[in-house]
DNA sequence: ATTGACTCCGTAGTATACTACGGGCTTTAG
DNA sequence: CTAAAGCCCGTAGTATACTACGGAGTCAAT
């Protein structure tokens, strides 16, 4: 597969591609020796994928990059992906209470309109508010 | 309460708070006719911590201005808070969807690395492919 | 009355994450 | 064979979200 097809089924462009293996968060495979163009390999998509999906979890390329070499080889040890994992799970923890807290507001202000006039109690915070949903911050974020 | 009091309570820079009220997203209040500074309301506290932690989970601060402006007034009607309200929740399903794949992965890699040695299959996207979770697009993100 | 901390406001600089551009090279369809 | 489409690569520009700075005003304590 080529830069162009990898960047349409990743659905990036492929500028997008090469920026992201500038930021070494995917190899560049090398060009053939005989000239040429570069081969990428069917798991770059979900790579991609993979990237894209993060990112609108709220995680920065940078923390993606953290996710992404959460894998132990021989130089590191399963321990110390274990502790970077564990710390990882925590964020994801905490942002899906928080999703979940955003979603009870939400589902709280579609049921407070039942779809016409108009009502006064119709804002996202009053919904948190008045629901007793509290936000928390992310520990290891950003 | 003052902005500096307001900035420290929502865990943020002074500069951040004027920062938002250039965006719109959330009212400035008036400066005393006497002179003086301007006084902000407790509530302050809650806008920005509502803003903080929605930008952890991926919303830009022009989507969550469309969250904090989902609020049914006089010349809004409800009907069309509940529709913006409805498209903004098969967001935040999505995401929560995808947090809780990067969660099952994260709990497989951990189980994956018992605490000693190294292990081959540690890697995130192959607990993710091995795991037959999908991580799915945000229609209505970014 | 003066000093230090805080406020006001405008402008400029930084970090992140792309996005566009331009000039040359390779492939492939006709 | 040639022409369009795609690739390579480096540089420059854009959007978002801050962050810093400078110079003036305000307030509270000594």
């Amino acid at each position: 597969m080529r830069i162009g097809q990898l960047a349409k089924e990743a659905g990036v462009g492929v500028e997008t591609v090469r920026f992201y293996e500038q930021k070494g968060l995917m190899a560049q495979p090398p060009k053939p020796e005989t000239g040429g163009y570069r081969e990428y390999p069917a798991e770059s998509v979900h790579r991609i994928r993979f990237i894209r999906s993060a990112q609108q979890i709220g995680f920065s390329l940078g923390e993606i990059d953290e996710l992404l070499e959460l894998e132990a080889g021989n130089n590191t040890r399963c321990i110390d992906v274990r502790k970077r994992a564990e710390v990882k799970l925590e964020d994801v923890l905490v942002k899906i209470d928080n999703l979940k807290s955003i979603r009870k507001a939400l589902e709280m202000l579609i049921n407070a309109c039942p779809g016409k006039g108009s009502v006064r109690k119709c804002s996202i915070l009053e919904a948190i508010n008045s629901g007793g949903i509290r936000l928390k911050p992310v520990k290891n974020g950003e």
